[in-house]
DNA sequence: CCGGAAAAGATTGCATACGATTTTTGCGAC
DNA sequence: GTCGCAAAAATCGTATGCAATCTTTTCCGG
């Protein structure tokens, strides 16, 4: 054994695959609304940006179409998925029925080092909310969903943990089109109780809480059918 | 409109994605045991046995990795999964989680004609259980699954159908790796109770039973670890 | 001026090529 | 015999090229 044998876990990170770095920009930029629902993703085009060949944006577009945050049609291309009312009520039904469940998962596993990391979660959560900067929005939404994600990630089961992060991310992509107003605020404040109920192993609260919780969002989202899809959707392209 | 506008549908299907065709023969062979667990996927070999270039082997390899069934690692290769107890505990435990409540709202949307292929997928089952070939476990745990990706079907919701997609494929896989003896038997009259109180309409029973059901096929596994992952892995390859 | 067909352009699907990395093989030293 | 090391083979990661398909433009008859 040598000190040679080291590997520097940055040389690591940047050898990363470069396909799973360029998804998660993406993901990033569809959450965050940077890319409008619709948009189209050419594979030329993602390539050329990251300067990568077709080859590795197309891998990269795929993982996006597994997550549903991009929709492909064969010999067309790919596109940020725009979800339909329908698509968003399965989303939330979705996670009314499995975060409970990890409510209560995460409420027997709780550290110390959780609830801190909780706090600082729950800390930057609110500095977002201060902030009336125009990109405000963006980074409440995706401070929510962190929450849920760090949820997960606590309850300490590796297969719902994807889940959760696929249902967070089309999450944030249907309060961005459908959402109404700040239920944020009333958000906040209702993460902030379900901590309070996971640091006294309350499990049956906290279980109770995030379904509220979960049927406050979708209460705030409008999920009626705009105009008619066939109108909606001529106008879209 | 002409008589030669149409599109024959044969002609579409077979025009499918070959990618997503080699995937899905991949992961019959991999849910059947034909390709145990462990067993390298070589892009060319892949590539060569099913006529298609390396490109295409992979895509159908990455989406395999996607479902959990395989595990790729950089620069040396995709594998056929080899779930460790931990991962088979997780993977009942989402199970545990879900399909309650998919029974829920399956019993609340029973017709006739879901009724009848119930009926039909259970004969089927029954069937295999007759039988006592070689290969009559293999198409009983298949068949087993299948009565529970039918009830994800009925429940209307896509998101977690293809979660219970997954979960059903990579229960088969452990099933087949750490499973003792013939709960098949057992779990075919458990599946006509289910459907009996679907057919009723009891959603409450449906979905107790559903939660024992789950909890009889988990104990039926011999989850402990067989003699040290060391030894283990060594032995594997 | 307005369809509608045909050609041009753009984009995807797929195969192949080549460098990089890993695994296997061969061979000499101990 | 076996241990270590270097060369060879196999395999992967990625770029690029070509055919097929879709989109846009152009052009022409009405």
């Amino acid at each position: 054994m040598n000190i040679a044998d080291q590997t520097f876990p940055a040389v690591d990170s940047a050898n990363e695959d470069r396909a799973q770095a360029i998804r998660d920009q993406l993901r990033d930029a569809i959450v965050d609304r940077r890319l409008a629902p619709g948009t189209k993703l050419s594979e030329g085009e993602v390539g050329t940006l990251f300067d990568v060949s077709r080859t590795v944006a197309r891998a990269a577009l795929q993982m996006l179409s597994f997550e549903g945050l991009v929709r492909t049609e064969r010999n067309r291309g790919a596109f940020v998925a725009n979800p339909s009312p329908e698509e968003a009520r399965q989303v939330f039904a979705s996670r009314r029925l499995i975060e409970p469940g990890i409510a209560i998962a995460a409420a027997g596993r709780m550290t110390p080092d959780h609830v801190a990391a909780f706090k600082a979660q729950l800390d930057e959560e609110g500095r977002f909310i201060a902030e009336r900067g125009p990109n405000a929005r963006r980074s409440e939404i995706k401070a929510s969903g962190d929450f849920h994600l760090l949820l997960a990630s606590v309850a300490g089961n590796t297969i719902l943990q994807r889940f959760m992060e696929e249902l967070v991310a089309r999450s944030s992509l249907v309060i961005a089109l459908y959402g109404r107003s700040g239920v944020s605020s009333c958000g906040h404040s209702e993460h902030m109780n379900i901590l309070e109920a996971l640091e006294n192993g309350d499990s049956e609260r906290a279980s109770a809480l995030m379904l509220h919780h979960i049927d406050h969002i979708e209460a705030d989202l409008d999920l009626r059918v705009r105009s008619g899809p066939a109108l909606r959707q001529a106008l879209e392209f």
